[in-house]
DNA sequence: TAACTTATCGACCAGGGTGGTCAATTTTAT
DNA sequence: ATAAAATTGACCACCCTGGTCGATAAGTTA
């Protein structure tokens, strides 16, 4: 299936898959329109007919390769073999900003496929991959962590949603900032002062929910 | 402006304005649809024309209401006498949830307009309206509140933020739970739990950022 | 070069939805 | 009974939809 759009040089698949992606995070399935897409992508409409037989089969796809960016370049990436909580925060948490800074169109429409899930009409396979996807991603600030070091005045489970809250409220509000400014040209110098804030935080954070040392 | 809509009783007024909260919020100014509107607010077109004399009229109108129930249900039922951050902070949050349960599709309208500021069209006026409400919103976890009981190891703004963003976590986390039940039906003691859980978690916040007994 | 395959295009299709109008009708008030 | 106010949906001209297809253009092979 859509072997001629795999034979593509890769900056052409790109335009249109970004194309697409944008699209369909922004209209939606139904009201996105392929008119759109094409123009988008600066390709004719009966071409992207040509590669994607229809609407619902370039959906598909495109769900299909956003899965496959989030699992190569941020599942696969993270180090499991590190215990500690707030590592591995520090770790996903780059490694999320690292795929955004590449990928943000394709993460964006995963992100819509996952919110829109219950009316997205998706195929049974796809619907597998999507659950599976799921429970994975559920585990990546849980899986092999050694939570012995949390507080223990404050039940874990309660630590750990603060946590969370707190770093993904700062996310957030970071987002928000960034689509001011024009986010996909910024470097790697232009980031540096967001990233020394964010590992302030998480210092304050351990700070604030780890046993403290004398009590250890 | 508007007169005849009105003079209508208020059950009728508000299942058109439901209608178009709900239209506008899912699709977005251009692409919502009068037809759509007119059809489950339970009016035929030329009614609802009769009432607006265009879309746009129709926007505008919304806005405007909107903003009045944020401000006389919410803003101005607030106690800025009170002083302690964390009743503050239970305060708004009951008074949100108030609100919420009975005018959820003018609320979600609202963060729609506030979210989209830049893409929707307002009136200078409205937007001065905007603008204003806008500020005032920043101010209701701040204005008249005492910070000296805070820890003083953590810098003040830090821990506000993190007590905000925790809150907040955990309020999207509710939201998103609701979603899967019908909210909407839901009595006063159905949401017992949730506001148990909720004070419990303040009680929590409490203990980590503010001052220690002893070191009073 | 000629023949053949593959890729690309946009005019075109039937169908449906758009914001908005208006003459006809019903409801209400006098 | 009469006038005024409220309500309706068929209708308008227009735009856009997903998808098709014959006409080219580009690439490949001999």
């Amino acid at each position: 299936m859509s072997e001629t759009f795999e034979r593509l040089p890769e900056d052409k698949q790109a335009k249109v898959l970004d194309a697409a992606f944008v699209e369909f995070c922004e209209k939606g399935y139904e009201q996105a329109s392929t008119n759109q897409i094409a123009k988008e992508a600066g390709i004719g409409k009966g071409t992207l007919f040509y590669y994607f037989k229809s609407k619902q089969t370039l959906f598909h796809y495109l769900v299909e390769k956003a899965f496959d960016i989030a699992q190569e370049e941020y599942l696969d990436k993270i180090n499991f073999e590190e215990t500690d909580f707030f590592e591995r925060i520090k770790q996903t948490t780059e490694l999320k900003w690292a795929v955004y800074h590449i990928h943000s169109h394709a993460l964006k429409f995963l992100a819509y496929v996952f919110m829109h899930a219950d009316e997205t009409v998706l195929s049974v396979e796809l619907n597998e991959k999507r659950k599976i996807a799921e429970k994975k991603w559920a585990t990546v600030l849980t899986y092999n962590i050694d939570f012995s070091k949390l507080r223990e005045d404050i039940p874990q489970e309660t630590s750990l949603n603060f946590i969370r809250w707190t770093v993904e409220g700062y996310r957030q509000e970071l987002e928000a900032q960034m689509k001011q400014l024009n986010f996909e040209t910024m470097n790697n110098e232009d980031m540096r002062p967001y990233f020394d804030e964010f590992y302030g935080y998480l210092e304050t954070l351990k700070k604030i929910y780890y046993k403290k040392e004398e009590e250890e």
